[in-house]
RNA sequence: GGCCAGGUGGCAGAGUGGUCAUGCAGCGGCCUGCAAAGCCGUGUACGCCGGUUCGAUUCCGACCCUGGCCUCCA
């Protein structure tokens, strides 16, 4: 099947082949680790995850990179706010944020890089740079000249002449061109350093990306992808780094951004203090209808986060699950193909609310199928779409009730019930249900019986 | 100011030069003791104005509006 995606840098739609045959190459762009993760960290990994399950099945091999920044200046602000050491706090951090993304099910990276694990690889790319005239040391800082490369600003579309005329901060003295940017700088003894040719120092943000890609997926990688906001100037001047370190060598073949997640049609912000945290979100919602949130529009879309989106999905999360109320053990947890339809739809730039639809449309099938068969056939064909999509794998029962404890008493009322209807005493009968509705716990009668679950879509 | 996205039915959200997205919600019916779940049916949707065309929500142009980026940012 051929997998088309929307590049960045040719701004159009391009069918997608790995340069080295059946090998592909893909960098994502991950945390710097010196918070919580919020709703909007999350959609890359979960977007971009799905784009490597979607390799994974068209290709033999696939290297998914996805980093962790873990030296950062906001990180050493942190440490300076509340006195906890600099590795303690990156390291409770990511952990938290690959907690909080397994949670989403983004898909695992195969290689999850460091940058305090790429000291040498930074310093050496550093090197080459100034070697080749792309880039200088000045009062302990190393900087690119991006003077040296004429097609600086390609990736995001602006030139030079544009970004000086319209930068608004001031311009340190030691910078030749006002748009130079920081590859490598001074640390004071308070501060995490690495010696280096140029003093004790550590490392700018944009080398780090360019270094890391350089030394798990080589010189040119098939795709790299991030946040739209991460277009320049971090993938502009990783660009410039790159492809001036390896002779000109084409950095990424294809770059792909996600657009924003926005709550209540604004961006997050601390000062707007609408910032949603994954961590404290997941108190609050299933984690699958979170996914299937971030799902629900096309990657390059902006998104936009409401409470009353997401009590739609999970209404719609449970319809789903309805259709796998009933089916066997043996069939849930079998492994089972995607629909073509589905895997088609992800081959389309990752039309994920095209597949989410064929995903319904399956689910409507497993109800109206007619006989155990069909049924089963059915079912077989939504749990399939949803492993792709990394939805319905929780057990169905498990989704509807949760961690029952108090199963057998609300199985005792179901059978009393049930005797009352036998008897024709329906003002008991009613009473029961009225009684478990209270509770949030709400009654089905099917032709197997009744059986029951609870109405909250929050996880106990 | 420069650059880039986008404006689709009550809501979310795909897509297309000429019968259908899909889901949620609503309404009517079936089923049910009554419900719930499900099934069946149900909506003169494509920002505004021009243009191209036999025909435009879809292509082109102008306009209005919204959001993002312009060296903190997924």
């Amino acid at each position: 099947m051929d997998l088309r995606l929307y590049n960045s840098w040719s701004r159009s739609i391009e069918a997608f082949q790995p340069l080295d045959g059946n090998r592909v190459t893909m960098y994502c762009c991950g945390p710097t680790v010196y918070n919580y993760a919020h709703i909007g960290n999350a959609r890359p990994p979960v977007v971009f995850g799905l784009l490597a399950d979607v390799l994974r099945r068209l290709y033999p091999q696939v290297i998914y990179a996805r980093n962790i920044t873990d030296i950062d200046d906001r990180i050493n602000q942190a440490s300076i706010d509340s006195g906890e050491p600099i590795s303690a706090i990156a390291g409770r951090y990511a952990q938290i944020y690959q907690t909080d993304m397994r949670a989403l099910g983004a898909s695992q990276p195969d290689i999850e890089p460091r940058a305090t694990e790429h000291i040498a690889p930074i310093v050496a790319m550093c090197e080459r740079l100034i070697d080749a005239g792309h880039a200088y040391a000045a009062q302990g800082h190393v900087l690119f000249d991006v003077g040296s490369y004429a097609d600086y600003g390609r990736l995001s579309g602006r030139s030079v002449d544009e970004m000086i005329a319209g930068a608004r901060i001031e311009v340190a003295p030691y910078k030749r061109n006002p748009g130079d940017f920081v590859l490598w700088k001074p640390s004071s003894d308070d501060l995490p350093g690495w010696d280096s040719p140029w003093g004790r120092g550590r490392p700018g943000w944009h080398i780090e990306c360019s270094a890391m890609a350089e030394s798990h997926l080589g010189e040119t990688i098939d795709i790299h992808a991030g946040g739209v906001d991460l277009v320049f100037p971090h993938h502009e001047n990783e660009v410039a780094q790159s492809t001036c370190a390896h002779g000109g060598k084409t950095f990424a073949r294809f770059w792909l951004h996600n657009g924003f997640v926005t709550v209540e049609g604004r961006k997050m912000s601390k000062s707007l203090g609408n910032v949603l945290l994954v961590d404290q979100l997941r108190q609050r919602h299933k984690p699958e209808a979170l996914r299937f949130l971030l799902l629900n529009a096309h990657y390059r879309q902006p998104m936009d986060w409401s409470e009353s989106a997401l009590e739609q999905i999970g209404n719609t999360l449970d319809r789903l699950y309805g259709a796998l109320r009933d089916a066997p053990p043996d069939l849930l947890a079998a492994e089972h193909s995607a629909p073509e339809d589905v895997l088609a739809a992800l081959c389309e730039d990752l039309n994920t609310p095209q597949a989410l639809a064929l995903l319904s449309q399956y689910g409507h099938e497993v109800y109206r199928a007619e006989g155990e068969q069909a049924r089963a056939a059915a079912q077989r064909r939504l749990l399939g779409a949803g492993r792709l999509l990394g939805l319905l794998q929780t057990d169905p029962q498990a989704w509807f009730q949760g961690e029952a404890a108090d199963g057998e008493r609300i199985d005792a009322l179901l059978a009393e019930r049930q005797q009352a209807k036998a008897t024709r005493n329906f003002a008991r009968a009613d009473a029961i249900r009225a009684q478990l509705a209270a509770e949030g716990i709400q009654i089905e009668d099917t032709p197997q019986g009744p059986r029951w679950r609870r109405d909250s879509r929050v996880e106990a």
